[in-house]
DNA sequence: AATAGAATTTCACATATATGAAAATTTATT
DNA sequence: AATAAATTTTCATATATGTGAAATTCTATT
């Protein structure tokens, strides 16, 4: 993907290590957190000042968000046009199934995660909403791939190179289409240890209001492996039940 | 405040128009919306798709961003090292006088609002989170200047021009340093329309944790006049309240 | 209170972004 | 299916940002 700007992506990383560190911090801790010069990060974080989206904590130099982006966050959450509507069959799926659920979409050469609901083990396949996977060794990415007709899927492999992610990831073009080939055969697209080892993903194609997306669960493969049918069987329904709804 | 990055402000901007507008939005309506160029735009909302902040919907080009930006914001708020204990005093406060109640911070030459739990009437004093407001005209900046000692305030009001912002605004130095004066001998800091017509403002200092704040009320001028001891008494013990919690 | 050390802010120039206009693509209409 | 209209993408260049280094301000220590 070429087209990146700078900028745009260090505010959004300026906010994810205040996440992830979730204290106030001086403009060299946060210059340092996310690898740019001080100078830089001088500007970036007077600009969020400016606009009210940090304030300084105590009598020295920290920073902290304020609820600003929360606010914001919220708002856009709220009037989500998908996930309102998909909740709830995710949410029975996970407790069904005890595993974690993901919906996922295509977006350019991977797959974007739009929900993420975690599984109830201890052991459980973690993910975030906004992750990216790539195409070729992830369940979903599988299950949007097997949607395309030949000339797209052809133009989109030979797009992405299919790199190996694991010792496990599929690398020639042979393999994937008969993997592919199979996964429409059995109505679920697995990938056994091909993207993180030792995980187990398991994808059924979706159409919640026409959109094309795919819902999977993933989780350790031992331990799916013991309900890999259960599992399908459960995980085609909940597909039933998303692309019946947000009808429009 | 010299220094803002334009790339900074439209990637915010852009959220933000996501968060009002609440819909997916096509490339040439975001750029409508934030007021920039087609071309511009391109790179703005093609990072954050390649970033996984948003994605796209349906079959055409409309964009929405997924639940990333959420996630990283709840995280921030999770841990935000002031409002979690601010925001029980702050709530009785809200229940107990029936007005819109602010927590406010100095940063730089302006107030920016931390906290902003809304009132109960129909009629009530609307804000959010971010909002930044001048020092000279708003109750919590007077908080704020009223804490400086002689040379600091000086300093201050030469910096800020007493910009009119309404008819009642105070644009000269005298009638500010007076209305200070009061302010101090009442313990607690009034606006009279001085920054939104009609809309009263009470203010007395806090420190949570030994960060100079300002807890305020704000409401119809009418309304607030009514009550005005009782809530500047119920205020002031807020302010007590918020100053005993978070000693570290 | 003075000094040393650390952190922040500023500055001038190198680099990356922003832009209008043109090309390409997609969608709507006939 | 062909054409027109609208939208998106690309491109070359003007403009704004990013940077290292110097100057300043702040903080801790004596």
């Amino acid at each position: 993907m070429g087209s990146n700007v700078k900028t745009v992506i260090r505010t959004l990383e300026a906010f994810e290590a205040f996440g992830r560190i979730q204290k106030p911090l001086t403009l060299s801790e946060m210059a340092h957190a996310i690898g740019i010069p001080l100078s830089s990060c001088h500007g970036l974080i007077a600009t969020l000042r400016n606009r009210g989206y940090v304030y300084s904590v105590g009598n020295n130099r920290q920073v902290y968000p304020t609820r600003r982006i929360l606010d914001v966050a919220e708002a856009i959450a709220r009037n989500d046009p998908l996930l309102e509507i998909a909740a709830p069959v995710l949410a029975r799926l996970r407790d069904d199934t005890g595993e974690t659920v993901i919906l996922g979409a295509r977006e350019g050469d991977a797959v974007v995660y739009l929900e993420v609901i975690e599984g109830l083990h201890t052991i459980r396949y973690s993910a975030k909403p906004g992750d990216m996977k790539p195409l070729h060794s992830s369940a979903i990415g599988k299950a949007m791939l097997a949607s395309l007709d030949e000339a797209d899927l052809a133009k989109t492999i030979s797009h992405i190179a299919l790199k190996r992610i694991t010792a496990a990831t599929l690398t020639d073009e042979n393999s994937l289409r008969r993997n592919l080939k199979q996964g429409r055969k059995r109505g679920v697209f697995v990938t056994r240890g091909e993207n993180v080892a030792d995980v187990m993903g398991m994808a059924v194609p979706a159409a919640p209001g026409g959109q094309s997306l795919a819902v999977a669960l993933a989780g350790p493969i031992g331990r799916m492996d013991l309900s890999f049918d259960a599992h399908a069987e459960r995980l085609r329904q909940a597909a039933r039940e998303l692309s019946g709804l947000g009808e429009e």
